[in-house]
DNA sequence: TGCCAGATTGAAAACGTTTTAGTTCGATTA
DNA sequence: TAATCGAACTAAAACGTTTTCAATCTGGCA
């Protein structure tokens, strides 16, 4: 059914039927219900792609889908579709294959250029991100979850990584710990060098040496967390906390000690980051984890909020959110234990 | 820069630009050589919203996300985007708050009226869905991931859930075991219903009395593995073995047999279907985790390739494809222990 | 030379809306 | 009473492509 048609089927314009459905005010409110009524009636939609080419709006928002990072992308996701669910607005998922920053680009461009998204959002940042200096030179509002390091202007979301960190950090520091190891996140992305950051103030605070030899990054997974947890308590002295980026690494970290027979909270501590998965608790491994909290899918939630501020006018440069996370202790962190330290 | 202008700059007409652009055999090949550098050097890109008003041809697959099952979606969509790297279509995600079965339906009317879509992804489906009918006498092309109980003609993928765990429970069988817990998917939806069909027809087989206490529904949350583990594990006499939906409902398994001090792979035994996530791996669970396997991205990798195929004119009806799964040992399963059997 | 087929190219219609620039009509104002 | 105004509506242009139909050009052949 065209505009047309059911415009002829009310005896009426296709302009005052367009100006009803999208409520206009120079249009009686009797007409205005008699055309809503027979829309439902009649099934009648206006065709998307008609309307997004002659306003140029598009109605959606691109992000892109970047292998081997999906775990939270899927939360950030179903995040955004919380504050989309009922806008009229969908989200554009472009699969990139590789993680090739020139891919990445093209991509970027294709999706501004053809007019596909109204809006992108850029998550992963590095310092200097070229993707931001692309975006605001085509001149795309967009919104960075995470943060960069560019004269550009940019609105974001974040969580403060730095703060967080040095918090467990300096908890650890306070129990006695004075070998703690940290297995963050992969190397070059912004928030892995909050986070070590966070970790090296908190030690240089309490006048405590910084040894590179226990700091590793790596992906987010329960392999990462086992190797590296594995060869640094290899290590003598070994380390007697643990810093980890992710309950996937904590797991492995939980797997490591068990395998060593070493008990989580006496032998050793943990505090890992918590992005809040539906699947996997803190409160349920076991021991309890400690972790440094923050959900993602809240995250993603607000970033929708603030892309529709974005669209509706509002100013990049207005646009910035640390977000502080909490500290939550739980079993797996302890005084340290004299026999432990080997 | 619009196609006109492109078109003046090249001294051609917007017909021979367009033609030249999209492949068309009719114009020479030097122009469109010609083109094609000019295209890129002074990046001219076709406006997607005119081209998909003209065609017809919208250059995307829908696909809806329901809250609470993302971890397995993320995995899914992944796969899709393996495959559609390449190919000149985007995967429209479109977000939706409750699982409320009158939203869904609106959801994919609003998807297919207003044209957004050449094809949607219909996943999780209960036995007669009426997304299904819905789809089907609206004339969208449209795949099944898993399958319904319909008279409606559909394509669909669908991995072989009763066989797996019918081998999966007759293995367990086969080491002795006679009372064998089983803590499928959430109960109505299809895929749960062929693996309680297996676990029945594998006991059945061997003449061992099925009993209903020991089967339990829930989502695939590590929560929901420990909870019914616990309250299985309380019996007299308790389950010998368990069959555990996923690998998150395994790890709440194993940590129900830790904290009753039960040994898995001596004590109790575990077989668990494995989505295959990138971040966690059934090898490296301690003990390693005995699975069917089935990797959700390569599913969400053919389901693609098979949309591509509807769209290309081939029948719903020809497109079946059932996944044999293997069974894969590994140490948390063992033969019966006569001490364990209380 | 004149004609024809095939190879290229171009003009204009079409896609289905929204929006601009009116038009109509009754009520209000001077 | 004539002019003005505002409310409600409409005709037609515009959005930026693809595609239909037609025109032109080229070389081969009689």
């Amino acid at each position: 059914m065209k505009l047309k048609e059911f415009a002829k089927h009310l005896d009426l314009s296709p302009t005052t039927v367009s100006r009803a459905l999208s409520g206009y005010p120079e249009v009686r409110e009797s007409t205005r219900k008699r055309v809503a009524d027979a829309a439902i009636r009649l099934g009648y939609r206006p065709n998307i792609n008609a309307v997004r080419l002659v306003t140029g709006r598009v109605g959606s928002i691109g992000i892109l889908m970047v292998k081997g990072r999906e775990s939270n992308f899927a939360e950030f996701l179903s995040g955004m579709g919380e504050r989309l669910g009922g806008e009229d607005i969908d989200i554009l998922v472009s699969p990139i294959i590789e993680h090739d920053a020139n891919d990445e680009m093209q991509l970027f461009s294709r999706l501004v250029e053809s007019r596909r998204v109204d809006a992108i959002i850029v998550n992963t940042p590095r310092p200097n991100d070229e993707r931001i200096a692309l975006l605001h030179k085509l001149g795309m509002p967009f919104l960075v979850h995470g943060r960069s390091d560019t004269d550009v202007p940019y609105a974001w979301l974040d969580i403060d990584n730095e703060g967080a960190v040095k918090r467990a950090t300096a908890q650890l520091l306070d129990l006695g710990h004075r070998r703690i190891a940290m297995i963050n996140g992969r190397p070059g992305v912004t928030f892995s060098m909050h986070r070590d950051k966070g970790y090296r103030d908190a030690l240089v605070e309490r006048g405590v040496p910084f040894d590179p030899r226990l700091v590793a990054h790596g992906g987010f997974t329960d392999e990462v967390g086992f190797r590296f947890a594995r060869s640094f308590l290899e290590l003598s002295p070994r380390p007697t906390a643990f810093v980890a980026g992710s309950m996937m690494t904590a797991l492995g970290v939980y797997r490591a000690a068990r395998s060593l027979d070493l008990v989580v909270g006496k032998d050793i501590s943990v505090i890992a980051h918590d992005d809040v998965y539906p699947y996997l608790n803190a409160d349920n491994m076991a021991p309890s984890l400690s972790t440094t909290r923050s959900s993602i899918r809240a995250a993603g939630a607000r970033s929708a909020e603030l892309v529709l501020q974005l669209l509706a006018g509002k100013s990049p440069a207005e646009i910035h959110e640390l977000w502080p996370i909490e500290l939550i202790l739980r079993q797996s962190t302890g005084p340290v234990n004299a026999t432990s330290e080997r």
